[in-house]
RNA sequence: GGGCGCUUAGCUCAGUUGGUAGAGCGCUUCGCUUACACCGAAGAUGUCGGGAGUUCGAGUCUCUCAGCGCCCACCA
């Protein structure tokens, strides 16, 4: 293995990685790999089109969990599937067939239903090649789809299950329609957006007498299917008109006036014209009233071809041509009184953004107030957990005002709906299967209800459906449901999470999860919400071939926050990710290339004897202890949900600790005879567990430097880093006095450095170096110290003294650490002038520091109040500052002579 | 109308028991060497949106104002 190249190539390593893992099944959910288990469902993709960065975040957040999970011993599940999400794949395959010239309708329903599932098919494989190329650990034998048998079966069985306990119903109602998906969607489907328009104040006449009451309305055509006028009755201003009789302009039809509540005052003009069939709240104050409603729309915002209802020149008109020729027609007859602009707020198709009609219409219903009881109670006892907990009051106050959810959809692409109509009588039948006859008049003749169900309706029972449910005999459902954590972005909190817990107590009587993780959406560089109309997506595919997927998942990871904040992206951030595989593939290089050949002599005392513990310097407890930091930290961020953090943790560690200085360290000791053995095992060590430790976020690059690491760490069948143990802190590596010791070197060598750089000293030259301490402790580390401080800050030689001086050799530059006066003799290569400039600077910075310090401390409040720890390391930083500000008073003094 | 989030270095953002601010990118200077120029070394940069309060002490807690973004409800 010693061939490595240079540069980190994603593109070699990771199809072969992934293949590798996917030959020996190590994604296979194992039943009895043990008693605690770890599962997961995806939120399954829509099949409408390809993953987009969210996708590869959310697959990616999930990714790390199930294999930290899987590293921790535990049956790990992570089961991958898509939604044939109804409404926007049959839009998408629609408008491919509009394409070609061709609507739904001229293929027919079987043969449309069909097309459909051809291009379901095609995107499912391309979603689940996006998902390898992420290196997903999906266990693919389980791959579902909300649409396939045994999703089918799950969903009669609720519907029919619902509907025999009452709780599914078929009602007439308004609904928001789709004049363009030609189908009801739901109130959350439904967006509102603020447009400006026009509150158009028009004159109904009084019937049979001289005068008129003036209503104000924003959507006049739908004038012809008014059924009364209604004013407030506290409004003295149309008190003698209540219970008159007005004819509708253009129309000539009579309605009575009628008294509401409901009806503000000072709104508009203080009359409202009530038109129950295509407006929610006419629709109400109607029904209080006792009027029929009058249908004057059809499913595609066409004004009907009814010449009873409507004019004959407005029969089949669309809806806004007919609002213009309205508009005509009452100004001629001076009915128009005034015209005033006004911003409100328009329902719109979240799928197709077209302007969605209230339209009264038969609709299946889910009564759903019974059904959120219990998932209002999960939140309060710790069954259900919202991470970021924020999140936890969105979902309640959903929940405590919910409404009923309009189930059925007037379209092709679904799960038709469980209902039957006899032939003969027209008897309606709830079943699973077509039934047998009728069970009123024997007909054997059904005919299935032609709606289908919301998408969202499968996708409620995706976490039990999936595993086998309703068949609670299965093994996956006993041993992996409820699932352990629930991975999502907040847009489908109601649309999904809200109604799986529904759904989940409804049949199984516990919540689906215990988790759910709420993370932020990825934007693009200016924070708008990728989409394609917009021309803004980055495809995650993209980004793999440019920087590799580890690159990928690592860069999204470290932008995950705890707060759960949104993610912007721009294709540069990703240099980040790539930068930083290429770092630890280059250190691991480096590491492979100083350990000994299988075989050598070496080779035995270097991989199968322990670390000595005995004979460890300085920088060997340090970075054994460091790391020891690091295992804690990055089990419980993993565990915290907090992914972000643990990336940078590992960065830091690899790159700032490992590689900055342990690795330079490393240089140095494995130069000598008597330590290099150990630092060669510390090296692979601290290597093979941290590459552990990371594999999670960055499983390709992590599994394949572990395969090349000589020596076995494995005790199984197969070497492979996802199927070995994730590291356990160690108390034997904990040392804070190592740590502290370290830090004085380091800082000793980064004053040095300074000095250096400052002061102009050519690279090449070496230094000569005086430390003087009368800090025995400091002393004896510098000491230890002395051959790193050589190779790492350019010096030729040291002396230690524990002798104090206060006058400095002539020429000389010096640097003061901790307790110690490091001095360097120059000769003639000290500019006097920059060096006490350079020691000015940082008699500022201390004397800064001091004041802020002195300041506490002459605090008499302080004193009293602060806790004692607080007290005593403000006092002894005082001290140390105060020793330091002296002893370089007295350097600057000596140059100055 | 109700609610939530954000405002910290030039840019993108971290910063959960309140102890005196960090990272990546960018910038300046230098670059001998036993992995890495997708690199190394040294360095500069912040009245933590404004104001008030609590506290010995506030980026962190409370109130308030402003700007930006989002969600819910919806008066025709």
């Amino acid at each position: 293995m010693k061939n490595l190249p240079k540069a980190y190539n994603p593109q070699e390593t990771e199809d072969k990685i992934y293949k590798f893992w996917e030959d020996n099944s190590m994604f296979s959910a194992d039943i009895n790999k043990s008693d605690d288990y770890f599962s997961i469902v995806i939120p399954p993709p829509n099949v409408t089109g390809v993953l987009h960065m969210g996708h590869a975040l959310d697959g990616t957040i999930q990714d790390i969990l199930i294999r930290y999970n899987r590293m921790l011993g535990k049956a790990t599940l992570w089961l991958p599937g898509t939604d044939h999400a109804g409404i926007a794949t049959q839009n998408v395959v629609e408008k491919k067939l509009r394409e070609e010239g061709k609507s739904r309708f001229d293929l027919g329903r079987e043969k449309f239903v069909e097309t459909v599932w051809d291009w379901a098919n095609d995107h499912k494989s391309k979603i689940l090649n996006q998902f390898k190329r992420l290196g997903a650990s999906l266990d693919r034998s389980r791959e579902r789809f909300t649409l396939d048998d045994g999703c089918s079966e799950a969903v009669k069985e609720v519907f029919v299950n619902l509907y025999n306990k009452g709780l599914i119903y078929k009602g007439s109602y308004i609904v928001n329609w789709c004049p363009r998906c030609h189908s009801a969607i739901s109130d959350i489907e439904t967006e509102y957006l603020t447009e400006q328009g026009n509150l158009w104040e028009i004159a109904y006449p009084l019937d049979g007498e001289f005068g008129s009451i003036v209503i104000a309305t924003t959507r006049p055509e739908t004038m012809f299917g008014d059924v009364a006028v209604a004013v407030n009755p506290n409004d003295f201003k149309y008190k003698d008109y209540i219970g008159k009789e007005v004819i509708i302009p253009l129309s000539g039809r009579k309605i009575p006036v009628i008294a509401d509540e409901a009806v503000e005052m000072g709104f508009g003009t203080g009359a409202l014209k009530i038109t129950p069939a295509h407006d929610p709240n006419d629709y109400e104050i109607g029904k209080r009233h006792g009027f029929s409603p009058i249908w004057i729309m059809d499913e595609e915002a066409k004004l009907v071809q009814d010449e009873d209802i409507v004019p004959y020149y407005l029969n089949g008109a669309d809806r806004y041509d007919a609002r213009k020729e309205i508009i005509k027609r009452l100004k001629e007859k001076a009915l128009l009184i005034r015209v005033k602009e006004h911003e409100h707020n328009v329902g719109h198709c979240q799928r197709c953004n077209e302007t969605v009609e209230p339209l009264l219409s038969e609709q299946w219903f889910v009564k759903m107030e019974p059904l959120v009881v219990d998932p209002i109670k999960a939140v309060n006892t710790g069954e259900l957990n919202f991470i970021p907990e924020r999140w936890t009051k969105i979902y309640l106050d959903w929940m405590e005002n919910i409404r009923d959810w309009c189930i059925s959809r007037q379209l092709w692409w679904g799960h038709q709906i469980p209902a039957y109509y006899c032939d003969e009588c027209k008897e309606m039948i709830v079943a699973a299967q077509q039934p047998e006859k009728c069970t009123k008049c024997d007909s054997t003749n059904f005919t299935q209800d032609q709606d289908v169900l919301d998408t969202w309706f499968s996708s409620a029972l995706w976490p039990f459906s999936t595993m086998g449910w309703p068949d609670k005999e299965s093994l996956d459902f006993k041993k992996f449901y409820p699932t352990s954590t629930l991975v999502t972005g907040f847009d489908i909190i109601f649309f999904w999470v809200a109604r799986m817990v529904v759904m989940g107590y409804e049949f199984t009587h516990q919540s689906p999860f215990r988790n759910v993780f709420i993370h932020g959406l990825v934007r693009d560089e200016l924070g708008q919400k990728m989409s394609k109309s917009r021309g803004n997506t980055i495809d995650p595919v993209e980004i793999i071939d440019k920087y590799g997927s580890d690159a990928l998942r690592f860069t999204l990871t470290s932008l995950v926050t705890y707060g759960g904040q949104d993610i912007k992206i721009s294709d540069e951030k990703f240099e980040y990710g790539r930068n930083f595989a290429n770092k630890i593939w280059n250190a691991s290089r480096f590491v492979l290339m100083n350990l000994p050949e299988e075989g050598d002599a070496d080779a035995n005392k270097v991989y199968e004897e322990p670390i000595d513990m005995n004979s460890l310097t300085i920088a060997d407890r340090w970075i054994l202890s460091k790391y020891n930091n690091l295992v804690k930290d990055i089990n419980k961020n993993i565990s915290d949900f907090r992914p972000g953090e643990a990336s940078q943790q590992l960065y830091e560690f690899l790159w700032s600790i490992y590689c900055d200085w342990y690795v330079e360290v490393a240089k140095t000791q494995l130069n000598n005879e008597t330590q290099k053995i150990n630092t060669q095992r510390i090296l692979r060590y601290a290597l093979e567990r941290s590459l552990r430790l990371l594999h999670p976020i960055m499983p390709h690059l992590t599994e394949e430097i572990w395969q090349n690491i000589p020596g076995s760490y494995y005790k199984g069948d197969k070497q492979a880093i996802m199927l070995s143990e994730f590291p356990q802190a160690d108390e034997k590596f904990e040392d804070n006095i190592a740590e502290t010791n370290m830090n004085l070197v380091i800082d000793a060598i980064r004053g040095l450095r300074n000095l250096r750089q400052s002061l102009n000293i050519p690279v090449g030259k070496k230094i000569n170096l005086q430390v003087y301490s009368q800090d025995i402790a400091e002393k004896d580390v510098i000491d230890l110290a002395q051959n790193y401080i050589k190779n790492m800050a350019r010096v030729e030689e040291i002396t230690i003294s524990a002798e104090d001086i206060t006058t400095l050799p002539p020429q000389s530059a010096s640097a003061v650490v901790g307790a110690l006066k490091l001095v360097v003799p120059l000769g003639g290569l000290i500019d006097v002038d920059k060096e006490i400039q350079r020691q000015k600077k940082k008699i500022d910075t201390l004397e800064k520091e001091k004041k802020s310090l002195d300041g506490r401390m002459n605090n008499a409040k302080f004193l009293e109040n602060a806790p004692k720890d607080v007290i005593v390391q403000t006092r002894a930083r005082i001290a140390e500052i105060n020793s330091q500000l002296e002893t370089i008073g007295e350097l600057i003094q000596s140059l100055v002579r």
